[in-house]
RNA sequence: GGGCGGUUAGCUCAGUUGGUAGAGCGCGUCAUUGACGUUGACGAUGUCAGAGGUUCAAGUCCUCUACCGCCCACCA
């Protein structure tokens, strides 16, 4: 008997070893297994994209999930003898990735990024992400990913800026991509603008002032905001207005003296809410803002980019607003314009949920997706829409989904995601953040930032435009943008490549359950655009890890669990089981270290169930016998039926179910019941009885170890390198094979 | 304000199309020192949140209620 079969099993000494081997192996890579007769070059075919990591990250449980679900899927259907692909890459991360440099420059040479100048700041920003890349690739390698690396792709390298440019242009000249003077989400913080999917709205108790406008009561939590507000708004069918008419003006003292107001009258109104009289603020609101523009009305900045007060407050000009609050207040009291103050008001507050800036809305000419115009879809390969019909991007992105062609587990995602869709206004993604993809738009004669540029002085690349006048628009790209593209981004387009035409639209896309507007509906907007198709078949959303008390972990709370020291402790098979093990798509999960130890205990389980079968064969193997006994015989049915029942919930996305059948079965069934009678056999039993229950024990270690290897890649592998005379690793062996 | 989930054994959760309630951990009793004590055998524990309905049959379908959680939203 194997050595290594006398000692426990050891994941420390085996991991590594067994992920040297598959690389070396070059299986991750479908092109080997096609060479070498794992697959053939017609095989039906399964591909996924690895969710990039941000590249400034360390691995989390998150990832450890995604990893873990991933790989069982990728490494069944390798087996299962499709030509398999599973692209892995890393996430430039925009914003967060910025901001974590912007902090390590400030804290170790007191320097923000505009002391270091753009140049500058990029190429820190660079050496801290190739350091960075080499610690998440490794961390993902150790949860044993089956990627193929040779495909490795960057969602900010040179193949990818030209996919993110060649898309943009193309969107430019259908009208989809527009520059516009609207209302956006800034960041006063990160000097930034964010789209609204990134803003977090927390509630806050705070104090609703009722002013005295002219003859009307107002209410307002931001007085602050009230400096130009020169519109009184009421709804038309509010009779205790009724004596005020639309356009009326309307003399009245306000806090920095008197003024003209207008009466508008608009249905946006709530009647019951406040004093049913607003007034507007339209550059720093964004309901103020609509209706700014449905009455044609000035529209003036109050607060500038750092959130202090510009000249039209007056004396308060230069001011922070937070300073400057209490003081306009007082002012607004000594005035006697201070009708009563509501202590108890609970409001709600807009962070931008990557630096915890307090948004504050601003009028700024920026990029956006038009979700809502018409355009000629080409080449459409998808169910139902026709080339060359006329579709708005949000058509197509509930189209795909509404008639089946993706598929969402769980299925009550489904009207989660329409729910969105419903309520979707035009994509803002242009950010006035330097790590990322710059906008591929040139201007010249001095029309930067100006909102009606002619097409003279405005090119949008490719190609990029000769000739020093011209200069690049200063801002970058939403980070999601590239993202967008990425199924068909790492697969080689903007060229038809083979890559493309095999392995797009991919089999599957898993992600956590977070992520289904961020990055789901954006590649399904981008695919469905450029190329035509879906991105994917099925959408397979994964819960979020939770601690032992259901709390979310997090850096701040320090209630993280991290894989690479459970992997440590327990071995990375028994981090993957038990991050898959009853735990369905979609549900939230707690994760303690018992359940971790549990199936440490379970890979013990397996090693010595391997153990005592190759003691108890002879050392030169088995043959089938001529007789197999009857109950030998059941049991083999049953363990074939339980093949059927595993490989059906594989194919089907039931991992959980899988995977407990898996445990359940090897345990309480192999060990606990064949393993104990085949002892009497054995000893005791006939020769006829001796050889069928050692030849049953013998089949059914190969074959678990088959079954079981998407989920515990690495004590399989290990196992039948000492128990079989294979010379293929247990990775490519073929997953069908009759039991014989 | 709109939407989506959850509520099953002490704890964590399964339960795929409706057909006599399941697992792990924990608990109890016993066994076993040549596969494994990271063990084995046996056992206890549930008006499947509550109410009503459909059905021969409901944890599973429908309606309502309660509590918990999440998402979306331009009530100033």
């Amino acid at each position: 008997m194997n050595e290594k079969l006398l000692q426990p099993y050891n994941p420390k000494n085996t991991e590594e070893r067994v992920y040297a081997v598959w690389e070396k192996s070059g299986f991750f890579n479908p092109d080997v297994c096609i060479e070498k007769g794992i697959a053939s070059r017609n095989s039906q075919v399964f591909s996924i994209v690895l969710p990039p990591p941000n590249v400034t990250g360390v691995l989390h449980m998150g990832h450890s999930v995604m990893l873990a679900l991933q790989d069982a899927m990728v490494r069944f259907n390798r087996m299962a003898g499709k030509k398999t692909l599973w692209v892995p890459g890393v996430d430039h991360a925009a914003i967060a990735t910025q901001s974590v440099v912007e902090k390590k420059i400030l804290k170790e040479e007191d320097k923000s990024r505009h002391d270091l100048g753009r140049e500058e700041f990029l190429r820190r920003v660079d050496i801290f992400t190739k350091e960075s890349h080499d610690t998440i690739v490794n961390q993902v390698k150790r949860m044993g990913a089956s990627l193929d690396w040779s495909r490795e792709a960057f969602t900010l390298d040179e193949k990818r800026n030209r996919a993110v440019r060649v898309a943009f242009k193309k969107m430019y000249d259908d009208g989809l991509i527009y520059r516009g003077l609207k209302i956006v989400n800034w960041d006063p913080k990160m000097q930034t603008t964010v789209s609204d999917d990134e803003i977090e709205w927390e509630e806050e108790t705070r104090p609703f002032y009722y002013l005295k406008y002219g003859p009307f009561t107002i209410a307002t939590a931001r007085p602050e905001t009230k400096f130009g507000d020169k519109y009184v708004v009421m709804h038309p069918k509010d009779k205790r207005y009724s004596n005020y008419l639309h356009g009326q003006k309307i003399e009245l003292d306000w806090i920095n003296g008197p003024i003209t107001a207008t009466v508008i009258k608009d249905n946006a109104i709530d009647m019951e809410f406040g004093t049913g009289v607003m007034t507007i603020t339209p550059w720093h609101d964004a309901a103020d803002f609509d209706i700014a523009e449905r009455h044609q009305l000035d529209k003036e900045q109050i607060i500038d980019d750092k959130g202090k007060l510009l000249p039209i407050a007056g004396e308060f000009a230069g001011q922070h607003i937070k300073k400057a609050r209490p003081m306009i207040v007082e002012k607004l009291q000594s005035k006697g314009l201070v009708e009563k103050i509501d202590e108890k008001y609970v409001g709600r507050i807009a962070t931008n949920s990557r630096s915890g800036g307090i948004i504050e809305p601003q009028i700024k000419c920026q990029w956006f997706v038009a979700v809502n115009k018409k355009f000629k879809l080409e080449h459409s390969k998808i169910e139902g829409l026709k080339s060359g019909q006329q579709v708005t991007l949000r058509e197509l992105m509930k189209h795909v989904v509404e008639s089946g062609e993706i598929r969402i587990i769980p299925e009550h995602f489904q009207k989660i995601y329409f729910h969105w869709i419903e309520n979707l206004h035009d994509w803002c993604i242009s950010r006035q953040i330097w790590y990322g993809h710059r906008i591929p738009v040139w201007y010249k004669n001095e029309v930067v930032g100006a909102a009606n540029a002619s097409p003279e002085d405005m090119r949008v690349c490719p190609p990029t435009p000769l000739g020093d006048d011209w200069k690049q628009d200063e801002d970058t790209l939403d980070t999601w943008f590239s993202s967008g593209l990425w199924t068909f981004s790492t697969l080689g387009w903007p060229d038809e490549t083979e890559d493309l035409k095999t392995y797009h639209p991919t089999a599957v896309l898993e992600t956590g359950q977070d992520l289904i507007f961020f990055w789901v509906a954006r590649m399904i907007l981008m695919t469905g655009y450029l190329r035509g198709e879906v991105p994917f078949k099925t959408v397979y959303l994964h819960g979020i890890v939770r601690d032992k008390e259901g709390k979310k972990m997090s850096k701040s709370k320090g209630n993280g669990v991290d894989p690479i020291t459970m992997i440590e402790k327990y071995g990375a098979d028994a981090v993957r089981m038990s991050l898959i093990v009853g735990w369905g798509p979609g549900s939230d999960m707690k994760i303690s270290e018992e359940k971790l130890k549990a199936y440490k205990h379970f890979a013990n389980k397996l090693w010595n169930i391997a153990r005592f079968v190759m003691s108890n064969i002879p050392e030169e193997g088995v043959e089938k016998p001529k007789t197999v006994t009857k109950e030998n015989a059941l049991s083999l049915q049953e363990f074939e039926m339980l093949t059927e029942e595993v490989s059906l919930d594989l194919r089907e996305y039931r991992f959980h179910l899988a995977s407990e059948k898996l445990y359940q079965y090897i345990w309480h069934t192999f060990a606990d019941i064949i393993i104990e009678r085949s002892k009497k056999s054995i000893t005791d039993g006939s020769d006829v009885e001796k050889l069928s229950a050692q030849w049953l024990l013998y089949t059914l270690l190969r074959d678990c170890l088959k079954l079981l290897h998407p989920f515990m890649p690495f004590i399989t592998e290990e196992l039948w390198s000492i128990t079989q005379k294979s010379k293929l690793p247990l990775m490519v062996e073929s997953w069908t094979k009759k039991i014989s």
